[in-house]
DNA sequence: TCGAAAGTTGCATAG
DNA sequence: TCTATGCAACTTTCG
């Protein structure tokens, strides 16, 4: 019997190593390619960068959809509402999805996989979104997901290298499909940014572009310069430089139109025969970190917060609406930091190590803050915010977990200066102090006032004194922090009278959390 | 069981 | 310009 199918497009905005559209066009007679405007995951909240990476996403493969006699309806609200109404109207008999592992989307998932089989609809998915299947990797560490990068390494060494990826379909594989699409579907087109009722007049130029076309260019144009490729290695690599000092294949990893498979064998083809770097530091290495944050955030319940996070350690941040919107608004007084959220929220993309920079500068280094709010505001700027990624990098950053040298602190005036003695990355981004000699631009209040007044910009009116004195409260924020790390409830020492037995799973996280809360 | 070693990317200073 | 050291000092893993 030949099917009638939707596959659903939500992440994996892309045609190549789709494994779950090839199981869709499989004994198929009618497709239809379905992405959902969910308000849950796309509201006012998102910002607009991220608004035009995902529009040109979708365009993107709705074009090389329509290559293939076919194109893409984007359909408006809950996926709950949506796909009872679709499956009545189109007589769908199987649903194809990629499989995503984040908790709104379990949720999602099995909300709709449920509504598939109340109107008799079969229901495929497959993992294509991550290099390994998370679930195997926790399940090979016998139920927990690894807390060092070492030990992820070791588990993914004994699982092998991850599945080769499949090309993206031809018009072969179409040839007994037709893609039915009436005058009333008309309503089902991409939307516009206008059309969602944001104002783009403080849009700057579209430095990436979203979409699958762009992202195998820019994995193309990367590759080739295959020495560059093999020296790689991510701490030398420029917070500060005009151009990234990196790939910027992160946003389009993240929305899926560049598989993390895909990207790695590129890898291993460019590195074949030649002497390369190695994980952590490689590219190889990045794309494991990027799984390294994904078992995290699939093995630890409540990942994106610090309450009920049993992997993080309990703070007693600040509730400082001042300093965070000082912050958020790239207004510290600290041209580093400011220049950096200006980066942000202007382009949509800063270096990892700029991250680092404005991460612990709000955390532990500086403001005293919770992770969680530098999270959020993240997650709407950043064109690759990813939710696992996000989630276990600022507990990273803020000492709060996976990393505890706590008392390495990221200086806001000291760190730039390695890569950009001159401060032309300030200057680009604050041309408000251009003007500033470089011995000055790191720290403008320093600066005599008739150099301010040289360079046309007062401190403390054309732009703000520090916010905070840096060497001051980094001691301060180190003993507030030992202070929380005491407070750490012990390590869990697993007793070998239990391990006898043959095999044993060790307690997962969930357990030990579950058994603490018994033991209050 | 316990001590040593390692941990993607700190800073300031001395040589 | 590079490398070594003190600073104060964390957790996890490994042998």
């Amino acid at each position: 019997m030949a099917h009638t199918c939707i596959h659903w497009f939500r992440k994996g905005l892309r045609l190549h190593d789709n494994p779950a559209l090839m199981s869709a066009l499989k004994d198929c007679k009618e497709l239809y390619p379905v992405f959902v405007l969910d308000p849950f995951l796309y509201n006012d909240t998102m910002g607009l960068n991220r608004w035009r990476f995902l529009i040109g996403s979708l365009r993107d493969l709705d074009c090389s959809l329509k290559k293939l006699n076919s194109r893409l309806f984007v359909v408006r609200g809950k996926p709950g509402d949506v796909f009872p109404r679709l499956f009545k109207k189109w007589g769908v008999t199987k649903l194809t999805y990629e499989y995503d592992t984040e908790p709104y989307s379990l949720s999602r998932d099995q909300n709709v996989t449920q509504l598939a089989k109340e109107n008799g609809v079969e229901v495929i998915y497959k993992v294509s979104h991550t290099l390994f299947d998370i679930n195997r990797i926790i399940e090979e560490n016998n139920g927990k997901p690894p807390l060092t990068y070492n030990r992820m390494q070791s588990i993914v060494s004994s699982l092998g290298p991850p599945k080769k990826p499949i090309p993206a379909p031809t018009t072969d594989d179409m040839n007994d499909v037709s893609c039915p699409s009436s005058k009333d579907e008309e309503k089902n087109g991409i939307p516009t940014l206008d059309e969602l009722g944001h104002d783009i007049s403080s849009l700057t130029e579209e430095l990436f572009p979203g979409g699958e076309e762009e992202a195998l260019r820019r994995l193309d144009e990367h590759m080739k310069k295959s020495q560059w490729v093999c020296n790689f290695e991510k701490p030398q690599t420029s917070p500060n430089s005009l151009m990234p000092s990196t790939t910027v294949l992160s946003p389009y990893v993240t929305f899926g139109c560049l598989s993390a498979r895909t990207f790695w064998w590129k890898l291993t083809e460019v590195y074949q025969g030649k002497k390369h770097s190695a994980p952590p530091v490689s590219l190889h290495g990045q794309l494991l970190w990027r799984e390294f944050f994904y078992t995290a955030s699939v093995g630890i319940p409540n990942f994106n917060q610090m309450k009920d996070n049993p992997v993080c350690t309990q703070v007693d941040w600040d509730t400082n609406p001042e300093f965070l919107a000082a912050w958020r608004e790239a207004r510290t007084g600290f041209p580093f930091i400011d220049a950096i959220m200006t980066q942000l929220r202007s382009e949509g993309w800063i270096h990892h190590l700029a991250r680092h920079a404005v991460a612990c500068f709000l955390t532990r280094g500086d403001l005293w803050i919770n992770w969680v709010e530098g999270q959020k505001v993240f997650e709407d700027l950043l064109l690759d915010g990813d939710w696992a990624l996000n989630a276990g990098n600022w507990q990273w950053l803020s000492a709060s977990a996976f990393f505890h040298q706590f008392f390495r602190v990221y200086s806001p005036v000291a760190f730039g200066k390695k890569t950009d003695k001159n401060g032309d990355y300030i200057k680009k981004y604050l041309p408000l102090l251009k003007k500033f000699p470089p011995q000055y631009i790191y720290e403008p209040w320093k600066a005599p006032r008739s150099v301010q007044q040289a360079a046309g910009c007062i401190i403390g009116k054309d732009y703000p004194k520090p916010i905070v004195e840096h060497d001051d409260v980094r001691k301060k924020n180190i003993q507030r922090m030992k202070l929380a790390y005491a407070k750490r409830p012990p390590a869990q020492s697993e007793s070998p009278s239990k391990k006898q037995g043959g095999k044993r799973k060790a307690p997962s996280v969930v357990d030990t959390l579950n058994k603490k809360a018994k033991s209050k």
